[in-house]
DNA sequence: ATAATAAGTTCGGTGACAGAACGAATTAAT
DNA sequence: ATTAATTCGTTCTGTCACCGAACTTATTAT
């Protein structure tokens, strides 16, 4: 139903940028063998993404038999995404070419005002990285954002986001759309490192995949056969409700969850003072781990007992075929290998779990995986919603960091 | 990349068959304004079908100013499916036209001999229904067989088997496919649950929905963004082992599953001796709790108690926005009041949970929906994974039953 | 009768491809 | 140095799936 426009052109047009993007320099002759089309079509295809700008002439291959070819690649500065990873206490700002390289990267302190407030902080971030390296403003299409809470992208607003003060009354997306001047996706942060980890990290070419951050909350993304699960209402992987851990049906289950009740930074450092009556921080408990003290050592145990069981959770319900730890928690090779060793005592099947390769930068490399395709997307192909393109690996791999 | 078929015409074709397919009788003038093609191209698209046997005249518009409409509609017995839901205890199968309409459909109880008897037992069902209306078995173009377990497409078995017997060491497929002549498509039971819920029964235009099949055993379907999650190893859904309900890292859970140990027919009648020291089966227990009985309705309470967790559990992983119980004691009013009552005390968003309309037969219908969906886009549409045809609801509502 | 209206066809496009043939450029073999 | 083999890329011709406009046909309302 609804109108469809000629698709024909657009499809094989996305699958002549796929093989330039992937191929890097190639030439027309090898997109075809590639693509399956014929050397003339792709030839007529080439010659427009040339006039609009988005490809250009490299050179020319040499050292073999037969006629020399001209080659083709990107131009990587034919549009530009703003990656935002948004968390409660920092914010990540990255920019990326159309090539996917991320080229100018900054993190700052959110600021604490909230609202308004940080969204100006980001813009100005933006805008200072594209400035720097001399971007003009008409080549950044597209924002992504990543941000905890169920972002609503009917109201614009952004549910359940305790953390960042004052973003339950207004309209984020909007807010951002008029201060960075151009299209805005909000996405739940932890899909995105989903995303993230799936690109470059941990999740390469798995398609089942769970990924779990562990830290002052908890919260999971997951990406089934490919796709994101985003649930009804934008709620899906809100895990800190699943009633593990801690009695569910307490009243400050209903509140905080009943498994983030039982495994985050409040629950790990109450643990610590109730063997101990000492309160201490969650680096700490770590480390009197480390010297051997007992209480320190019992609360990893317990920590990773009951994450054992909320992936367990995970597992039964949506059979991920690797489960990314994450999260400042999340990332400890302590709780790693007690997790790895307590899974197969509550759960039948093997079930993989690995700690993120990505770090804290999971959800901003996803924010830039889910826009490099939207965008790839828009501009060249079918506007599908579930047009997965395949983002080259070897270009990105090639990250600048720079920390403000 | 891969050969590109020229997708433009299967693609208008689909679309004009989905037209004709839920408009009923319909012209090619409304073809043209439903889909937005021009006439001139509804008329090519339609002589084609036409010619190939799928659509044919049946009438004239009349009665409103301006020139009549010839009308068209689809061949109803231009091609069958039969759709089959194997279960433990009872077979079912059913034969569907491509208008959507289940007119044959007979149910017997398992072959206790298991394997290769029960897959003659089907087809032997199959072709009886099919002699009985008359239906050249050319016309049958695919079977889908629903069956508990989680089937893996790559090697044609059925993996978590245990009520068949013989399924696990056999290609199922290959067997099927020998006895029945045609292609075959296998997806676990529940999952086709969710599919025939969505198509007809409590899902009907929901995108995210769970469905959880409570009986001997505990399964769940889950549909996401409308897409069938299957999982790694097509093991999503096996709810059974959420570590729920008993000890998880008991050595009997890990055989059982936590979960299915707290809620289903064995932890039943489990929970109801060791109140009253009297071993009574299921039905019993709900008769006994409806004359009154505090053993039984403990029982009845303590099962919600757990089930309304693992409702949690599944809503705070997938948000899916209604989860519908089925099976023997899913659909129990008795449980789904109880539910219904629990859920808000142990999770905090709102989770709809219902009884399946379908009942039993939910599997079945599910198998036709998958069977005519799939049908409909090797005939007539893209070979897109994905690709959902909208089935009409009117005719299909008027299903027979023929219980043999 | 005549106007209004809707259905359907005919006719003449167009754009996105394919395929064959051919010229152009290069290396390898003689 | 010449020739053969090979590969690149273009030109030319053709097909297919569409669209839009104009036109014919059939019907009801006036």
């Amino acid at each position: 139903m609804s109108d469809l426009p000629r698709i024909s052109r657009q499809f094989s047009q996305r699958s002549v940028m796929e093989a330039i993007v992937q191929g890097g320099p190639i030439s027309r002759a090898s997109i075809s063998k590639l693509t399956g089309l014929s050397k003339q079509t792709i030839s007529e295809i080439v010659r427009g993404l040339e006039q609009e700008g988005w490809v250009q002439e490299t050179g020319r291959t040499s050292g073999h038999v037969g006629r020399t070819a001209v080659t083709y690649e990107l131009v990587h500065d034919a549009a530009y995404i703003i990656a935002v990873d948004l968390g409660g206490t920092k914010v990540r700002v990255a920019l990326t070419d159309l090539a996917c390289q991320i080229f100018a990267e900054a993190a700052t302190p959110t600021d604490p005002r909230g609202g308004q407030f940080i969204i100006d902080q980001i813009a100005a971030l933006a805008f200072q990285a594209a400035a720097r390296e001399r971007i003009p403003r008409k080549k950044i299409r597209l924002a992504v954002i990543g941000a905890p809470g169920a972002p609503d992208p009917a109201t614009g607003r952004i549910l359940l986001a305790p953390n960042i003060a004052g973003f339950d009354a207004m309209n984020v997306l909007d807010a951002f759309e008029k201060a960075l001047g151009v299209a805005v996706m909000i996405e739940n942060d932890v899909n995105l490192a989903v995303l993230g980890e799936n690109w470059l990290g941990q999740g390469q070419g798995i398609d089942n995949l769970a990924y779990i951050a562990l830290g002052t909350g908890v919260g999971s993304g997951l990406m089934l056969g490919g796709h994101l699960v985003r649930g009804a209402t934008h709620a899906a992987g809100e895990i800190g409700f699943m009633p593990i851990g801690a009695d569910p049906f307490a009243a400050e289950s209903l509140r905080t969850g009943a498994f983030e009740r039982a495994v985050a930074t409040h629950a790990m450092t109450e643990r610590y003072r109730s063997l101990t009556g000492t309160q201490v921080a969650v680096p700490a408990i770590f480390e009197n781990a480390a010297k051997g003290d007992k209480a320190a050592l019992a609360v990893l145990d317990e920590t990773a007992r009951y994450l054992a069981q909320g992936i367990a959770a995970i597992a039964a319900v949506a059979n991920p075929q690797k489960v990314i730890l994450g999260g400042s928690i999340g990332l400890r090779p302590e709780i790693l290998s007690r997790v790895k060793a307590l899974i197969p005592l509550c759960f039948p099947y093997p079930v993989t779990v690995e700690a993120g390769e990505l770090g804290a930068r999971a959800a901003l490399i996803g924010a830039a995986a889910i826009g490099l395709g939207q965008l790839h997307n828009t501009l060249f192909g079918v506007d599908a919603p579930d047009g997965r393109i395949s983002l080259p690996t070897a270009q990105a791999a090639a990250l600048k960091e720079v920390v403000l």
